[in-house]
DNA sequence: AGGTATGCATAAGGAGATTTTATCCATGCC
DNA sequence: GGCATGGATAAAATCTCCTTATGCATACCT
């Protein structure tokens, strides 16, 4: 077990000190009068048993001893300080993302690389989130998601609400003969059958009663895995149009029905920690976010909104 | 001016937990709890910007970052450390004598050697007292002087009482007649004559009205360099015969009076400022001077009678 | 499986160090 | 000689920092 320092107070007092050769300097640098300076190294001088100044009038010169420690304990401080620095740097370079996958392969994958551009300085990486996901979400600066709470005591920000609409394969609608009721889904295989989506869908389609409940589960949790066996043709997935925007352009999905659900207790949320409120990658992020949300014509809340 | 460091409570809390990878141990080793070292963590995370460490059920882990920044802090506090650790041991073994120029030349040059001798760790450095001394002595760790007030606030111990009697070389003795009574003297040339411990000394020898004002005066101000004198053969001088020992043994100088003198208000001082009251190096040089005077069969007081 | 022990988080409260304020002193400088 | 500068010191205020007490999650043991 490693000897006890100094109490560190006093040891700060002298770092500045001996690289001010002053206490009414090292005062002004930390903050504090010359006479709390002048107790820290009285203190620090009992502590050692020695004299580290020797005080003539109007200033004061290191000892023998004294000097020998000041380089030393000036040189720590400075490493101590650059630790810091480079940390502090760093982290403000570096934004970890934790992002649940549905946004993270539909809408930052093709995007993210303007906001690299906009940011040089800042180096992106995303990380799963998920009920499964790599505990290091941990160290995430920003967390998207789909919850109906967002972490607790998070600062969130409400991006847009969960709209969902049934969405499928061209090539799989041409296998049946016609879709013009919902009803007329139930002939195709279902994606996720036991997503409640389904069931909130079909009722306000007017099928209150349709049970899928019998249906193999292929349980994907996923938009993004769900929109890629919808669009390799394996079913109907219920998905959400935003998130299937460039899949619908390019044909590879169609919307057979207009009726779209929305989800009330049910967001996509941007949260950080409160420790982030005022942390300057987050804000270039969270920013951007917005800007494309709204670019996308979707109707955002204001950038500051923010859900406690 | 230097960037500010966090809290340095908080750095120190961080640099204990992550070597030990636990709040419980650090808090140990630091002589607090463990809801101390939870709190300066939390502080220094809030302060930062950022978690130091990941928290798993019965065990902490270090984020990255956090895990960059323990590696320097653990060295530069590693630094700290041995600087401490380096001149608490270097002090220990360096002890700087002040002392009057007679105590040194007639006392303390031919038995330091055993000092050495008997504590080869400490190396002993003498350094000038007196009234023109190098500031230097402000320094020292002990204090030998004669001095009507030792060093006020310091620890003191007395030696011994200053006896003084005239003193001549055996050869300046021949010149005259013969120095039967104390009035003899007079016709030798007289070492100082202003030195105050002439008048006192005629005084109780019977001749309170000898005025040696008139005569030319050398001002030596050390007994040392008086002795010198005498045993040149330069005059008569007065002078502590237990510091003229060895000129005594070896017939360099001659004591033609038995009556010595003794002042009350003047002794022999060894002191020390009150933080070497525990000092190793000041109590084993401090013992071995009284035990050099015990074996010299000088009443010594105590060892550890203390003047205030 | 249940109980216990371990390890961290958190709130409230208090003890104590640390800092400030207010002088004082010495001395360099104009 | 008078003023300004720089440090020392005592008393008082402040505000960290730490402890106590408790909760929670979970690993481990029987």
């Amino acid at each position: 077990m490693p000897v006890n320092l100094p109490p560190l107070p006093a040891i700060r007092a002298f770092e500045a000190a001996s690289r001010h050769l002053s206490f009414t300097k090292a005062g002004e640098e930390l903050g504090m009068t010359q006479a709390a300076v002048s107790y820290q190294i009285k203190l620090l001088e009992d502590r050692l048993g020695f004299l580290l100044f020797t005080r003539k009038t109007r200033k004061i010169e290191l000892t023998e001893h004294g000097a020998l420690l000041a380089a030393k304990v000036i040189d720590s401080f400075a490493s101590l300080r650059t630790a810091f620095e480079d940390i502090s740097k760093r982290s403000a370079g570096h934004l970890v993302v934790s992002s649940n996958t549905t946004f993270a392969v539909n809408w930052l994958s093709n995007r993210l690389v303007h906001f690299q551009m906009q940011n040089p300085d800042i180096a992106v990486r995303i990380v799963p989130y998920g009920p499964n996901a790599d505990p290091e979400f941990n160290e995430a600066d920003i967390v998207v998601s789909a919850c109906k709470a967002p972490p607790k005591g998070w600062y969130s920000h409400e991006l847009v609400q969960a709209d969902f609409t049934p969405m499928l394969s061209p090539i799989l609608l041409e296998t049946v003969d016609e879709i013009t009721a919902p009803a007329d889904l139930l002939k195709l295989p279902i994606v996720d059958p036991q997503d409640t989506w389904w069931t909130d869908w079909f009722t306000v389609a007017g099928l209150p009663d349709v049970d899928l409940s019998h249906l193999p589960n292929s349980r994907m949790g996923s938009q993004a895995l769900e929109a890629n066996r919808a669009i390799a043709g394996q079913g109907v997935a219920i998905l959400t149009p935003y998130f299937c925007k460039t899949a619908l352009e390019t044909g590879q999905l169609v919307q057979p029905f207009e009726l779209t659900c929305r989800a009330e207790d049910e967001s996509w949320y941007l949260s950080y920690p409160p420790t982030h409120r005022n942390s300057r990658k987050v804000r270039l992020f969270r920013d951007w976010v917005h800007a494309e949300l709204q670019r996308d014509g979707m109707p955002v809340l204001s950038p500051t909104a923010m859900v406690a």
